[in-house]
Parts: C-alpha cells; structure tokens; sequence
RNA sequence: GGGCCCGUAGCUCAGCCUGGUAGAGCGGCGGGCUUUUAACCCGUAGGUCCCGGGUUCAAAUCCCGGCGGGCCCGCCA
C-alpha cells in the first residue's frame, strides 16, 4: 500500500502537481444533482457549450483506454466524468494526473456539459487538478463498510459510503432546524444551561463525576436540563428551550447512549395538554417539512410499516393502556397485588414505589405495540418527582411521554411549582434511596431549585423530546449509535502510513518558504 | 451486572468439528481496450490466521487467559 502510494506522491512532486504544495482553494461553480437536474432533457449523445467547475471525490474510475469514466462524489450526489483521449493527449499535465488518479482521490475539474451515448449527463474534463489523495484505500464496494468495529472507529468512513447514515445525519440537522423555526414564530427563545453542576437533576440517572480544580470541588456532567430551564422560568424567560446535550452513566445499548441530546421546552402559563399539542406540531410539521409528508413508510423487524404523524396524536391513559392488554382492572389494586401481576408476567420489581411496578408493566406490555405517536398519560405520582399532581387526583401526576415505534420519544408535564411539595418529593427520594441503599435512581435534593420556586414559578408546562432517538424511528435505524456523528470506542494501536513516511517530512518541512 | 456470538489478505468470507507448510471471489499492481455504470479481458503480487501462554513431533485448527467488537437480558431516555 505505501509503495505505490509514496511512488505516487513523489511522482506529483516531480511533476509540480503535489496537491499540498498546490492545492490551497479550488473555485467549485456547479453541484452533482444540479447539474444532473438541470441537463437532464439533453438528448443522448449531445454535447453543450456550457462550462462548469465541480470538486469532489472520486469513488470509481473506468477505464477503457482511449476514455475513461469516473465517478465523482460532492456533497450532493455523484457524477460522472468523461476524459477522452483527444482532450487529454498533448496535454502534458491533464496526461500526468489521468495517470495517477486513484478511487479516493479529491479532485477539481472543469469542462463543459455532455450527455453520453447512453444518456448519462456528464461533464467532459477539459482540466483536472487533485486537490487532495486518498493516502489509504477507502473500501468503495457496493454496500460500503460492513464491520461494525470498523464502521464505529472509522466513523468518516461509514459515513462516507453509507448514504442512509449520511441521509440520517443529514436530516437531523434539518428537523433540528425545523424546530428551531417553530419554536421561534411562537416567541420561545433558545439558550444553553450548564454542562458542569454541582447537583444533577432534571431525570433520574446516574451522573457523570468530574472535577473544577480551579474551585477545587466536584461537579456533575448534566443528565438533564430541566431544573435549570425553569429556573429561568422563574427569571422572567416565559417561553425558553434548549437542545441540551445530556450526558448519563448507563450501559450502552441499541436505544441508550451516554451522551445524548434532547429538546427541552419551558412555556409559563401552560398545561400539560399545551405541551403535548406543541410537542405533536413540532415533530409532525418537521416530518412534514423535512420528508415530505405526515405519513412516512419506515422498517421494522425486516418489513415495512407506514407511521401517521397526521394530529391529533392518540392519548391514553398509562393504566387504561395496561389494563387493555391486560384485559382486567388495575386501578385501585394493591402495590403487592401489583406486584403479583408483574410476577406472574415474568416481570420482577424490587422497587417499593407502587408506580414503578405500573411502569415496568407498561414498558413490557405496551410500549412495544405501539406505532404510530401516542401520547401515555397520567403517571403515578411516586415517579414523578418535578411534575405537579393531577388536579383530579393527586395519584396521579400531569406527566405524558409519548412513544413512537415502540420507543419513548418524549416526556414532558404540567411543572411542579409548590415549593412546600417539592420540598417534600425531593425529601422522599432521599427516603428512597435509604430503603434502597443508595441502589435507587432518585431525584436528589436541590436546595437552590427550591428557593428558586420560592421566589415563585408561574404555572408552566414542560416536555423533552430525544431526538437521537425520533431520528432512529423516522430513519428507520436499528441502533442509537447510527444516528451519533461519532461514538466511543476503546483505545487502538493505529498503524499510520505518515509514520512510515515520515523520510518525506523534510520536502513538506520547506513547502511554504521554498517555492518551486 | 448476567448470558450468547464473532475476530484468517485492503474487503466479503472458506478452512477449525476430525491438528500435517494459508485458500477463493472482489479489490490492488502490470498490460490491453474511445461510451462505461461495482466496465471487461490477460497476467501478477499480497498474510503477526487479534494477543499471550499451554498440550503436541507438529496448532489458524484443541485447551487456558487476555484484548477488541456485536447481540440479548437487567437498569437508565
């Protein structure tokens, strides 16, 4: 690999045509699919007089001899390029870098527009300078890279060759952005909450454990923004949301990733029911607006289903949904009796909050039937330590979270504003996690939340949408980490050719004060 | 935290059960070819069989330990 390679890069040297000697811009006036959009009516066979200059990279060459095809990739599309032997003889330089162009190279290249024999438009190369090599193979075959440690570690690959992660990337930068966009025509403004707190809260999870040595004091990594945004309720920020990085030290698995981003959005003077008719006009008018339509046709288990995001979403009760699969009445029943039905369904709860038994039975019997956007609401109120009691029975909690594909998207609800009660919930946790001994995920007490509180928090409502995980649903992706620009993985040995060819480092040394 | 599976050429993998000098296709390299679409045809090079130890005359193969990765269960979104 690196003796051609090295053959290569001196040969560019001796020629003039090094790209890191020469190549320091490149005046790129057309795109792939533009150009491919626009020409598309030319009749096969015709060549235009228009000229363009597109930059890419190139993924296949063939070569026939007297003219060679060549695929080249912007950040629209492929293209392809025609150098036949007529253009390119005499030209001494065009000659040179035919010769030596590889699949990986970064090129620039100009000439005019050309349909071919077999319909294809095409731009004849008229000039051609490498603007970058491809110092190691990249794997251009047909499906891209297939390893999963390969894909993971080598993340600028798998995105490379792998449109559908491109695509999901891609796209969740644009209902990000959709987002944004609706939440700004209603007066909401975006900021960012600490990263570095003292005292985690916002979710229930275990924390990240870091250090300030300038304060010499130990922090946590945000699990979530929440306490903080309402905070800022409190200020006077009446309509305020963040798309929070929250970071929690769990296991890895295909719906669960350490760090992670979630929409957080705070309204005063708002209502559970306003956060979930907001939290359904931000998703289905980003669906509609990034991919094009309400219902949207995505994978499961190996086949195709289609999901509705038209509104109004279904909204059911969490113990109504149980009692449906259940086929029995679980209201009013016992936390033993409770107990006993979860057993009975394989189902084993340590824990001593009758609500988390309710839960682990909806998690097993519900969420995984669900397919299009459902709201799940009324919680009990022992789970839900930030959200205020239902004002018909103080059981329950104004908590929803909503579930798509078998996936919980979102959780929001009417916020906890009494101090006296939050007071008491945080102090309960405390309890909690005594029984537990110091096993449980609990809400630990935040003093400053409180006296924030105490110095009066409108009526609010509130949701947090994952958008990692929306993304994987409307992308249809079996994993979290597909989504992730770039995950974590252990440390490897990397062999690098740069290393091997480090004798070139005294030519590169002078490039910029010995000019040739 | 518990269980299962995987690691051989740049890539996809065979060989392992039943120990005997490392294989195929694709890709690479060289040559040919002026309308291809993962071009095609001819030729050719290419390996720390993940690492370490053990058994054996002999280990990719059997055994033990480690490393890396994936999946499932428990827990968190």
């Amino acid at each position: 690999m690196s003796f051609s390679i090295e053959a290569k890069i001196k040969e560019l040297i001796r020629l003039g045509l090094d790209p890191y000697h020469v190549a320091y811009k490149y005046v790129v006036t057309s795109r792939a699919e533009d150009i491919k959009a626009k020409y598309s009516d030319l009749p096969p066979g015709s060549e235009t007089e228009d000229y363009v200059s597109i930059a890419g990279r190139v993924w296949h060459i063939r070569r026939h001899g007297g003219i060679i095809f060549i695929d080249l990739y912007d950040e629209t599309g492929r293209i392809q390029l025609v150098a036949r032997r007529d253009i390119v003889s005499g030209n001494s330089k065009l000659e040179s870098i035919v010769r030596l162009l590889d699949k990986g190279d970064i090129i620039g290249v100009k000439g005019k527009i050309i349909k071919t024999k077999t319909g294809e438009v095409s731009v004849l190369v008229n000039d051609i300078d490498i603007l970058s090599i491809a110092w190691r193979p990249i794997p251009f075959h047909e499906f891209g890279v297939k390893d999963p440690e390969q894909r993971y570690r080598e993340r600028y690959i798998d995105i490379m060759l792998n449109s559908k992660i491109r695509r999901a990337i891609v796209s969740l930068y644009r209902v990000e952005m959709e987002m944004r966009r609706i939440l700004d025509e209603k007066g909401f403004i975006e900021v960012h909450t600490p990263k570095l707190q003292p005292i985690y809260g916002g979710a229930l999870a275990k924390p990240f454990v870091t250090r300030i040595n300038t304060l010499d004091m130990m922090v946590y990594l945000s699990i979530a923004p929440e306490t903080y945004l309402k905070r800022l309720v409190v200020a006077g920020l009446f309509k305020v949301y963040e798309i929070a990085v929250c970071f929690r030290n769990e296991d890895i698995d295909t719906t669960h990733y350490p760090e992670f981003i979630q929409l957080e959005a705070y309204q005063a003077f708002a209502d559970w029911n306003d956060m979930m008719n907001l939290t359904e006009e931000l998703i289905a008018e980003s669906v509609k607006r990034v991919y094009g339509d309400y219902k949207l046709e995505v994978e499961r288990g190996g086949e195709n289903i289609v999901i509705d995001f038209s509104r109004p979403w279904k909204r059911i009760s969490l113990e109504e949904s149980i009692e449906g699969v259940l086929n029995t009445s679980i209201r009013g029943k016992s936390r033993e009796e409770l107990r006993e039905i979860a057993s009975s369904l394989g189902v084993e709860v340590r824990d001593v909050r009758r609500g988390k038994i309710l839960e682990k039975l909806f998690e097993k019997l519900v969420v995984p039937k669900t397919t299009n956007p459902t709201f799940v609401v009324l919680f009990p109120r022992d789970i839900s330590p930030l959200a205020r009691p239902y004002r018909e029975n103080p059981d329950y909690a104004e908590r929803f979270e909503l579930y798509i594909n078998g996936l919980e998207i979102a959780n929001g609800y009417t916020e906890l504003n009494n101090p006296i009660l939050q007071y008491y919930f945080f102090k309960e946790e405390e309890e909690l996690r005594k029984l537990a001994g110091g096993e449980a995920e609990i809400h630990p007490m935040d003093k400053d939340y409180i006296r924030a509180l105490e110095y009066g928090l409108p009526p609010t409502g509130g949701v947090g949408i994952g958008l990692y995980r929306l993304l994987m649903v409307l992308n249809s992706l079996p994993s979290i980490k597909d989504i992730i620009p770039f995950t974590i993985t252990a440390p490897e040995d990397v062999k690098l050719v740069s290393e091997e060819l480090q004798h070139l480092l005294e030519y590169y040394l002078k490039l910029g004060s010995n000019k040739s």
